[in-house]
RNA sequence: GGAGAGAUGGCUGAGUGGUCGAAAGCGCUCCCCUGCUAAGGGAGUAUACCUCAAAAGGGUAUCGAGGGUUCGAAUCCCUCUCUCUCCGCCA
């Protein structure tokens, strides 16, 4: 969420922000303002009525240790109204202050300037792209070569869970294992630490970056233990310093985890979800920084070139977008999405997204660092897929096959393989 | 899953109804002293919010979390969470 204090200065800027993120009713912004102006009135009236309420009971105390127990009788009957005043004033304030926080979850960060406007994902800007997008007729969709090495069986997977849960044989499950690694261990010697998460996380974590009370619904969960099941590691690995004060020497943070990530995806069909487009159950190892204010612009420029530096390395041609306001989120200032060229299905899909969130996770979590001068101040938080798997397969299948029906492995994966070509 | 013990400031640890935001020690910061070092002396050392143009100052809340009793709660009562010990179960 915003400071409500930056939205009391920025009221226009905040507005805009919003507009351009495509909310076409941007009163939570006054309404906001105007519930806050309450708000602290009620703050104020009621630290007035307990200041006069602590005095009186200071007198008695006193009264009481020098014995003179009828005046503080006296004392004590005068003090019923006031406390039936506080409490009063209490339950307007705790309403207040509800009402308050809600409207402030209704508001969007404020993209960066540097973020085009737009209104769909056809407004997003190509940045850059590397490699050249093949588009030779013979080559098949993964799903079918897929089928024919026996490599992925999603009728299994139907049977045992559900769609979207497929199983991985032989070779294709030491593929998976490979990326897994490999990912790990380019970011570990990038000065990422490497950390093993919870796969499920309480309420308050996935309020911390933003699930609830927006994105409830792409979560699996578990009602009677109160859990949600991660739909990325971002989630625990973010929470991981919640509510903690960080000194300046600790940043920047790098972690990178690689865990399994559950998505309901409500609403898919077609071809978005052919094959390993899109799962419910998907592996990811996933990049997380926590980072100085003043850094988080050049930290994002980063993250997006380690990300990248996957993809060549894999030899996987790509492209990377700047997304516009519009389909860039509630929660970011900026985003980036890479986009690995399936040349089976002759269109991009999305491996990586690399976010600054700027202050706006760090704001519900509570997670903030010592600045310079001792004071305390809200750190900046970016995240990026590096990279989800699914998807990088699914290239790698189709990019690396011969005409032969072979899959070459990549060269970076043969260590791990043990294999040429599968 | 059953039985019991506990949760206090950066750390250790006192505090069972009144002047306790909290003793003491350690640590840390600054100053003084000592020709280095060691030792010693003094001051300071939580977080959030409200008020204030800002600083200073003032106020409020916070002793695991939430609720209750009371004029007044770290201290009494209830619920929850977490930690530890024992039993059971188990990769």
């Amino acid at each position: 969420m915003l400071d409500i204090n930056f939205i009391r200065d920025n009221r226009e800027l905040v507005k805009q922000g919003m507009a351009n993120k495509g909310e076409k009713n941007t009163s939570a912004v006054e309404l906001v303002l105007n519930k806050d102006e309450e708000w602290r009135n009620t703050v104020t009236e009621l630290d007035l009525a307990r200041a006069e309420s602590n005095k009186k009971a200071k007198q008695i105390g006193q009264l009481m240790g020098q014995g003179k127990k009828e005046e503080a009788q006296d004392l004590i009957r005068e003090t019923g109204n006031s406390k039936e005043r506080i409490k009063k004033l209490e339950e307007l304030l705790s309403i207040l202050q509800k009402e308050r926080e809600d409207l402030l979850y209704q508001i969007p960060n404020v993209p960066d300037s540097s973020v085009p406007v737009g209104r769909s994902d056809e407004d997003n800007v190509v940045h850059s792209s590397w490699g050249e997008p093949c588009g030779d007729e013979w080559r098949l969709p993964h799903w079918d070569i897929a089928a024919e090495k026996k490599w992925i069986d999603f009728d299994r997977g139907s049977k045992v869970a559900g769609a979207g849960f497929p199983f991985y044989l032989g070779l294709m499950a030491r593929l998976q294992r490979a990326l897994i690694n490999f990912f790990l261990n380019e970011a570990v010697a990038h000065g990422y630490t490497e950390i093993q998460a919870p796969y499920f996380v309480n309420e308050d974590s996935a309020r911390g970056t933003g699930q609830i009370p927006d994105k409830e619904d792409m979560m699996y969960t578990v009602p009677r233990d109160g859990f949600y099941a991660i739909p990325t590691a971002e989630v625990p690995v973010t929470n991981f310093h919640r509510d903690e004060i960080l000194s300046m020497d600790d940043l920047p943070i790098y972690y990178t985890a690689y865990t399994p990530c559950w998505r309901r995806e409500a609403g898919s069909y077609g071809k978005e979800v052919r094959g390993l487009n899109r799962l419910h159950q998907f592996d990811k190892v996933e990049l997380v920084k926590f980072v100085h204010p003043d850094q988080s612009d050049t930290e994002l420029e980063s993250l997006r070139e380690y990300a990248e530096s996957l993809l060549q390395n894999l030899k996987l041609p790509y492209r990377t977008l700047l997304m516009c306001t519009g389909d860039m989120g509630f929660t970011q200032t900026k985003k980036y999405d890479l986009e690995v060229w399936s040349p089976g299905q002759q269109r991009w899909l999305e491996v990586s997204s690399c976010s600054n969130f700027g202050s706006f996770q760090a704001r519900r979590m509570q997670l903030r660092f010592k600045n310079e001068k001792g004071k305390t101040e809200m750190v900046h938080t970016l995240n990026g897929s590096g990279l989800a798997l699914p998807r990088i397969v699914a290239s790698i299948l189709e990019t690396y096959q011969t005409e032969a029906g072979d899959v070459l492995v990549p060269d970076v994966l043969r260590p791990y393989m043990g294999v040429d070509k599968m």
